[in-house]
DNA sequence: TTATTATGCATAATAATCTTATGTATATTT
DNA sequence: AAATATACATAAGATTATTATGCATAATAA
C-alpha cells in the first residue's frame, strides 16, 4: 500500500471499520474513501482489496448485493452480525497493537 | 508473533529501536527484552528474528561481533551509522502509521 | 542421575498478505 | 480520438512471518 510495510495486516481492519460506519459500500468506493480520509497517504490497491473482500465474504463477515448503476456493475458489501462482532475484535486488536508498540519504542509509555 | 497479524512488518522497527537504546544486544536477549517490555504480550519467534537480523546486517544497518560466554556462542549486534538513521526513519513510519490508522478508524482523529 | 527447561544460533517448508501486472468493460473528460 | 475515471477480477512474484526441525551447552527438576 505504501513504502512502509507496517500496513501489512491492517487491510481487514480498515475494510470492516469503514463498513461499520457506512452501512454498505462497494470496492471502488472503499479505495476512494481511504484515499480521502488519509489525504492520499494510503492507497488501497485493487490486487489487495478484492481478494480481501472475497475472503471476508467467504468467512461470513460480509453480505454482498450486486447492482447495476449507470450501466456499470457494483458489488455492495455490508457487515453481517458476525462481521460486526469481528469489527469490534479487530479494533481492539489495533488498540492493543498500538499500546504494545508504544511500550517497545517509547520508553515513557512503559509501566 | 501473536494472534493478531498487525505485527507483520513491525519486527525491523522493534529490533532497531532496542539496539538504539541498548547499544549492543544478541538475538536471544532481544527475544527476552521484548517479552519483558510487553509483559508477555509479544513473543518474537526465532524463525523470524534470526533471518531478520541477518538481513539488517546484509543491508549495512548492523555490525556483528561474536563472543563466547559461559562456553556458549553469542552474536552481538550493534547499529551502524546508517542503522541509526534507519532507526529514525522506522520510528517516523510507525508514528505515521498510527496517525493514519487513527484517521481511518477513529472519527474524532479526522481533520 | 536422568529428563526437562533454559540458553543460543540457524534454516527449510509452509502460510498469509500484499504489490505489480494484466485483463475486461463502460463513462467521462480532455 | 485519446486519456482518464469508474468497476471488478486474478495470476505471478515479493515480503514477512509461523511452524518445525536441527545442533549444542548449562542449569534445574524429577
Amino acid at each position: 500500500m505504501k513504502n512502509s510495510n507496517l500496513y501489512k495486516g491492517s487491510l481487514t481492519t480498515i475494510i470492516l471499520k469503514l463498513l461499520n460506519e457506512h452501512d454498505k459500500m462497494y470496492g471502488y468506493e472503499i479505495t476512494q474513501k481511504v484515499k480521502e480520509l488519509t489525504k492520499g497517504e494510503l492507497k488501497i490497491t485493487e490486487g489487495a482489496l478484492y481478494p480481501s473482500l472475497h475472503k471476508l465474504e467467504a468467512e461470513g463477515f460480509l453480505d454482498v448485493e450486486v447492482l447495476k448503476v449507470d450501466n456499470r456493475m457494483r458489488k455492495y458489501y455490508k457487515l453481517t452480525e458476525e462481521g460486526t462482532k469481528e469489527t469490534v475484535n479487530k479494533l481492539d486488536e489495533l488498540e492493543q497493537y498500538i499500546a504494545t508498540m508504544r511500550a517497545l519504542v517509547n520508553p515513557k509509555f512503559r509501566v
